[in-house]
RNA sequence: GCCCGGGUGGCGAAAUGGUAGACGCGGGGGACUUAAAAUCCCCUGUCUUCGGACGUGCGGGUUCAAGUCCCGCCCUGGGCACCA
């Protein structure tokens, strides 16, 4: 019997196991490497082969720095409340902690077979209580703080100065003050809700459930926010230091999106008591004389106040109908370029000019941004440009094309907005100003006339932190009878969940919590919060309760969170590019201003793993593909091999077809479950393989002919060290002492200098690509290996095929795993060949090589080399008689011969 | 529309501005075998008058030298999208 992986593997798990190989203590004499894989959902349906991807890549690094002196800490958990699980439960009437239970054992199962150095001590699952205990903890920080503009952070909300006035006021004003300035605090939020369903909907659900004939409005809620919106700059700001793809960081700042204008103040023609005044935030000020009307969300407070009788009905109308225009309504709408809108009857004066302005309502304004109303300058907007076609309103050119830019005369801002700077005109104060100029001026100008200031506006807003659900962390906070909100006490911690029946929120969209009238109702008449967190709560700090998972006393001891933080390496999929990394910068924010972390980033490198895509067949003639859709998958189909050209035929109707990569997922059935390949080839070789698909942040299909190439490799290593007789059980080879041949000692020496380097580069498809060439070469020259280089061999295997390095490590005599084993290191003397080959090219075109010696030194010896390059045949039959213009020469490399 | 990636053999891919295609798959040929599997060896970008010529999505440019740098396109994947 040859290289058995169903033998080999389970034994080394279970010994890793037993000797606890992979646990990680707070060790202060030596440095610490944390690297962290993103933790999963654990879904009903398993891992598929994209999940190990990058967690192969993870414990690569992690075995790779436990060889190289570093304390490793390397855990997994799970992230495991939310929907699937409450869905489930809902259809069959389990528990979803049942469900997700069963889900996380089949997880671990799984994650266990792939042989993976986790910590499983310090294993841990957002639905436990002593979890979940400490995510309200958090936010009781969080509810407990207010932002302090002055020193530009975070304090407890018992340090916030209270005003005089308020005080005098006496406790409830005090403690509304204090609320308002919390940085969680209530609001009426509108949210989708689909009374068939009884459930609020996710953005992207509405249009699923729309389409399904469901009504879906949007209503308010009363919700929980946090003040993310406090931390935008530091957000940004903060980025600067870490070690993260560009289109990660990038994606940040456009979320964040900061945009640097005005706020500038139009006074209402009729006042209206202390409502005015209608602030607008533009970037543009310098177009402030082309302003010709104004638009107020639909949603705007003041769209009541200000409305005149005779328009009323009309903008009620308006209003009412785009509550119950969906999100995806106002989209497709949008992408049509059409514009809705109604006039309120009501006119405001323009500061700059007093000029008399219109006020509209119009849902291309939206409430969230700026101050949910805008000057509208057609002229030189787009969008107010195609509202003022559709609407007659008058359009004003204030800009024009700086001198000397094309196309400048063309321009006319009747036909068409001119958005891009110039020059101004027809703008008073700011005539013949560049718009940067422009800008400047003006907005001094409305400084000084108390008209306006420069500002900053943020894209981002508030978080949305309050779900309609029942799976989820119950927020540690009730309501009193007086109406005060209050914690429920850091004593009390967990609140824990209710059990109930009923997994749906009632008729009118309470969440579920609130029929648990036991749980709600206290005995003093306060009534608990029903609302739970969103899924992200939970994986807000997680890394962070890796560090001391078993503390039951804090979330964590400031000792194991100095020593750990932050994460070194972070890998996880793109899609959590903005929300999740955004959302645990922010809470890890707040609990450094609080004092409880040490550092102001939790995760200094981040890399994102590609998708392994599956293969589905769909038909080859564009003309069948392009009707009704129909779709194959792999026992469908046969393979034809035409030459070198696979094609594949649909089985029974033999029609032609052409393979599609796509996402792994169920529905498109397109899924490889790794159960099967490790049943088949082992847990190494498909590490081996995902890791040799290709770089690891880029997508790469799923081939099954590569798996089994990467088996053939590990046989391969497996017979240097083994050999299997016909008859008889497999026994060791006796191997040389040391290190082997002069050639041998000189490619190990190379292989380690390689697999490091790329190792240390994440490029492992490489690292491999070196040990194949390493088994190849010995086993070509026919050659035993030595001794030294077999071990060596094995402790450069270890973190990409850990099973069977830790086998043939044993086969040498070691018994130790040789999980600590010192990385090797390449003798510099060893990577120095007896020649070098010299390319020699004539114009820049390669003619042919020549070995030098290495006693020419490439860097010395430069007129030598050139001259041997000058007389040999391959140059001297191009040159010919011609006289060499010049001769380059890069030292080591190659000679240029240019004539 | 905007912002990020990516286009290299039949396929996955490799290549600090310096030998394009390492490594693996697939294919062809061979060895071993009664035979097959397994294993091993050789060949494998295209064209060729066998000298060489051409080749990294397309068109230009910089350079002694470009897959790599610059300009303009095309295709493709992902993210965002009325953000004032």
């Amino acid at each position: 019997m040859s290289y058995d992986h169903a033998t080999i593997e389970p034994r080394w798990q279970a010994f890793w196991d037993e000797h606890e190989t992979f646990k990680a203590e707070v060790d202060r004499t030596r440095p610490k490497y944390y690297v962290l894989d993103m933790f999963p959902y654990p879904s009903g349906s398993g891992l598929h082969v994209g999940h190990p991807e990058g967690y192969t890549a993870t414990d690569i690094m992690a075995r790779y720095k436990r060889m190289n002196g570093f304390n490793v800490l390397h855990p997994m958990g799970w992230d495991s409340f939310g929907l699937p699980a409450e869905r489930y439960a809902m259809k069959t009437g389990t528990h979803p902690r049942d469900r997700t239970y069963e889900c996380i054992d089949n997880f671990k199962r799984q994650l266990k077979m792939l042989g993976f150095s986790y910590d499983w001590s310090r294993e841990i699952a957002t639905t436990d209580p002593e979890y979940f205990k400490w995510t309200q903890w958090i936010f009781l920080q969080v509810w407990g703080s207010w932002y302090d503009q002055d020193q530009g952070k975070a304090r407890p909300i018992a340090e916030l100065p209270i005003p005089a006035q308020v005080q005098a006021q006496g406790e409830a004003a005090v403690r509304a003050y204090q609320d308002e300035h919390r940085l969680a605090y209530l609001h009426d939020a509108p949210v989708n809700w689909c009374p068939d369903l009884r459930v609020v909907l996710a953005n992207e659900e509405v249009a699923e459930q729309v389409e399904a004939g469901h009504e879906v409005i949007r209503v308010p809620m009363h919700q929980w926010m946090l003040k993310i919106t406090k931390y935008a700059q530091r957000l940004i700001d903060d980025l600067e230091d870490l070690d993260w793809p560009t289109s990660v960081l990038e994606m940040q700042r456009n979320w964040i999106g900061r945009s640097e204008g005005a706020e500038v103040v139009f006074e209402l023609e009729a006042k209206q008591g202390p409502a005015s005044q209608l602030r607008v935030f533009t970037t543009r000020p310098d177009t402030l004389f082309g302003a010709t009307y104004m638009v107020l969300a639909p949603e705007h407070p003041l769209v009541e106040t200000i409305t005149t009788a005779a328009q009323r009905d009309a903008i009620q109308a308006y209003v009412a109908s785009t509550a119950h225009r969906t999100e995806r309504e106002r989209q497709a709408a949008a992408a049509e370029g059409d514009k809705t809108g109604v006039f309120t009857g009501a006119y405001a004066i323009n500061p700059v000019n007093d000029q008399r302005i219109p006020i509209w309502i119009a849902d291309y304004v939206l409430m969230g941004y700026g101050t949910g109303a805008i000057m509208a300058v057609p002229g030189h907007d787009v969008r107010d440009h195609a509202f003022a076609t559709t609407m007659g309103l008058p359009i004003v050119q204030v800009v024009a094309p700086a001198p000397g830019d094309s196309g400048g005369d063309s321009i006319n801002v009747q036909a068409q907005a001119y958005p891009e700077p110039g020059v101004a005109v027809n703008s008073g104060l700011i005539n013949d100003l560049p718009t940067a100029e422009a800008k400047a001026k003006i907005t001094q100008w409305l400084a000084d006339n108390g008209k306006g200031e420069a500002r900053i506006n943020y894209k981002l807003r508030d978080w949305l932190f309050s779900r309609q659900r029942y799976w989820g962390e119950p927020f540690p906070l009730i309501h009193k009878p007086s109406g005060e909100v209050a914690s429920v006490g850091v004593d009390a911690l967990p609140v824990e969940l209710p059990e109930v029946e009923d997994f749906n929120p009632s008729e009118t969209g309470e969440p579920p919590l609130a029929k648990a009238l036991a749980w709600v109702e206290l005995p003093d008449g306060s009534r608990r919060e029903t609302n739970t967190m969103p899924q992200w709560a939970g994986s807000c700090w997680y890394y962070l309760r890796f560090c001391d998972p078993r503390n039951a006393d804090a979330p964590w001891s400031s000792e194991a969170e100095q020593y750990w933080m932050p994460v070194d390496l972070y890998v996880g999929g793109a899609e959590h590019a903005v929300l999740h990394l955004l959302y645990a910068r922010f809470w890890h924010k707040v609990l450094f201003d609080l004092g409880h972390v040490s550092t102001r980033e939790p995760f200094q490198k981040l890399v994102n793993q590609g998708m392994v895509l599956g293969a589905t067949y769909v038909p080859r003639d564009p003309q069948v593909a392009a009707g009704p859709k129909r779709v194959f998958v792999g026992d469908e189909i046969e393979e034809v091999q035409l030459g070198d050209v696979v094609e594949y035929v649909h089985k029974q109707t033999r029609e032609p077809l052409t393979i599609q990569w796509d996402k792994m997922s169920k529905s498109r059935g397109n899924v490889v479950n790794p159960d099967e390949v490790i049943a088949e080839y082992g847990a190494d070789t498909m590490r081996l393989y995902e890791m040799f698909m290709g770089p690891l942040e880029a997508s790469a299909p799923w081939q099954p002919e590569g798996v089994a190439g990467c088996f053939r490799f590990l046989g391969r290593a497996y017979r240097l060290f083994f050999e299997s007789p016909k008859d008889a059980e497999d026994r060791a080879r006796t191997l040389a002492q040391g290190e082997g041949s002069e050639r041998q000692r000189r490619l190990l020496h190379r292989t380690i200098a390689e697999v490091t380097e790329r190792v240390e580069r994440m490029a492992f498809n490489t690292a491999i690509s070196s040990l194949m060439v390493f088994v190849r070469d010995i086993e070509k020259n026919d050659e035993t290996l030595g001794r030294d280089a077999a071990g060596i061999f094995c402790q450069l295997l270890a973190p990409f095929a850990p099973h069977l390095a830790e086998e043939l490590w044993r086969a040498l005599g070691n018994s130790a795993s040789l999980t600590y084993e010192p990385w090797p290191k390449a003798d510099p003397a060893m990577l120095v060949a007896d020649t070098w080959t010299l390319v020699l090219q004539v114009n820049g075109k390669r003619r042919g090589e020549l070995e030098i010696p290495a006693s020419l030194d490439p860097k010395q010896a430069k007129d030598e080399i050139t001259a041997l390059a000058m007389a040999s045949e391959a140059v001297s039959r191009f040159v010919g008689d011609k006289s060499p213009k010049r001769v380059i020469y890069v030292p080591g490399r190659l000679v240029n011969v240019v004539v």
